[in-house]
DNA sequence: ATGGTAGTAGTACTA
C-alpha cells in the first residue's frame, strides 16, 4: 500500500504531469494540495480513467485539496473542525477499508503564515492548534491513519539548505516548529526521518533564483503516521526526479509504503 | 536587486 502526498500547484496547469506520475508511481492513495480549482472544474475524468476514485475539496483560485484512491472511500469529510468562520479549503479526510480494518488518510494544506506581522501568522498557528486537537481525538480511536500534506513547516535546520535565510520566516519560526513538534509528540511518526537521517532531503525548490539548480530546497511536505500505521511502515521516499520534468510543480511527491 | 517566478483568473492575490 503506497500512500503519497504532492502539492501540485494548480491541477489544470499540472494535469499532464499528474497523469504521468500516477501511471509511473502508481500510488494506491494520493493526497494532493493546491489544486487551485473549484470542485466542478477539477479534471476528474482522466484520473478516473486510470482506475482512481476522486474526492475534492476545492475553492476558487487558491488552496484546495483532493484525495485520489484505487480503493473506494467508505466516508469523506471536508474541512478541519474548530472554526466555523474558516472558509479556506485546506483539509479532506477519506476512510477506506483494508482487510476489514479502517485506514484514514488526510490531505492537508497547512497555511503558509507569511508575512509574520500580518493576520496570516496567527491564522497558521490557530490552524495548527485545531489540527493538534483533531489528531488527539483521532488517536483515541486507535486506528491506522496517515496525516499527509504540505505542512509549510521546516522541522529542523538540516531540513533546509540555508537555515540563516529562513530566520524569521513563518515556515521556520520557533512557534511553527514547536507546534509541529507538539503534533508529533502526541504519538505520531514522521515518515521520512524515521527511515533516513540523510542530509539534503528536500521536497520543495522555489521557482525563483535558480533554487532547483543550486539544490536550495526545503523539506516541508510530510506524512505523519498514527502508531497503528507506523507499525506497518515498510519504506518511504521522496520522488525528487519529478522536479526536473517539464513545467514542474515547485514541490515533489513524498510517499510511504505500508504493509497492508 | 524593495527584485526574482508561477498559477488563477482576468489585475491583484498568494506563495
Amino acid at each position: 500500500m503506497k500512500i503519497a502526498t504532492w502539492n501540485i500547484n494548480g491541477v489544470k496547469a499540472r494535469i499532464e504531469n499528474l497523469l504521468a506520475w500516477l501511471e509511473q508511481s502508481s500510488p494506491d492513495i494520493a493526497c494532493l494540495q493546491e489544486i487551485k480549482s473549484i470542485d466542478e472544474a477539477f479534471p476528474r475524468e482522466p484520473i478516473e480513467a486510470l482506475g482512481y476514485n476522486v474526492e475534492t475539496h476545492g475553492q476558487k483560485g487558491f488552496n484546495g485539496v483532493a484525495l485520489v484512491s484505487k480503493l473506494p472511500f467508505d466516508e469523506v469529510n471536508r474541512g478541519l473542525p474548530g472554526d466555523d468562520q474558516d472558509e479556506q479549503a485546506r483539509f479532506i479526510e477519506g476512510v477506506v477499508s483494508l482487510d476489514g480494518k479502517v485506514l484514514r488518510v488526510v490531505s492537508l494544506y497547512l497555511p503558509n503564515g507569511n508575512p509574520v506581522d500580518s493576520e496570516k501568522f496567527p491564522y497558521k498557528l490557530s490552524w495548527m492548534d485545531r489540527l493538534e486537537n483533531w489528531a488527539g481525538e483521532r488517536l483515541e480511536l486507535e486506528e491506522a491513519f496517515v496525516l499527509a500534506g504540505d505542512y509549510n513547516v521546516i522541522p529542523m535546520p538540516e531540513d533546509c539548505k540555508n537555515p540563516a535565510a529562513w530566520e524569521g520566516d513563518a515556515l521556520y519560526k520557533p512557534e511553527s516548529r514547536s507546534a509541529f513538534r507538539r503534533l508529533i509528540n502526541l504519538g505520531l511518526t514522521e515518515t521520512i526521518r524515521s527511515v533516513s537521517d540523510a542530509p539534503e532531503l528536500y521536497t520543495f525548490w522555489d521557482y525563483q533564483g535558480g533554487a532547483w539548480q543550486k539544490n536550495n530546497g526545503i523539506r516541508i511536505d510530510h506524512l505523519l503516521l498514527s502508531p497503528e500505521a507506523a507499525n506497518l511502515l515498510n519504506g518511504a521516499g521522496i520522488e525528487k526526479h519529478v522536479r526536473a520534468w517539464e513545467k514542474p510543480s515547485d514541490h515533489v511527491p513524498v510517499y510511504a509504503n505500508l504493509n497492508a
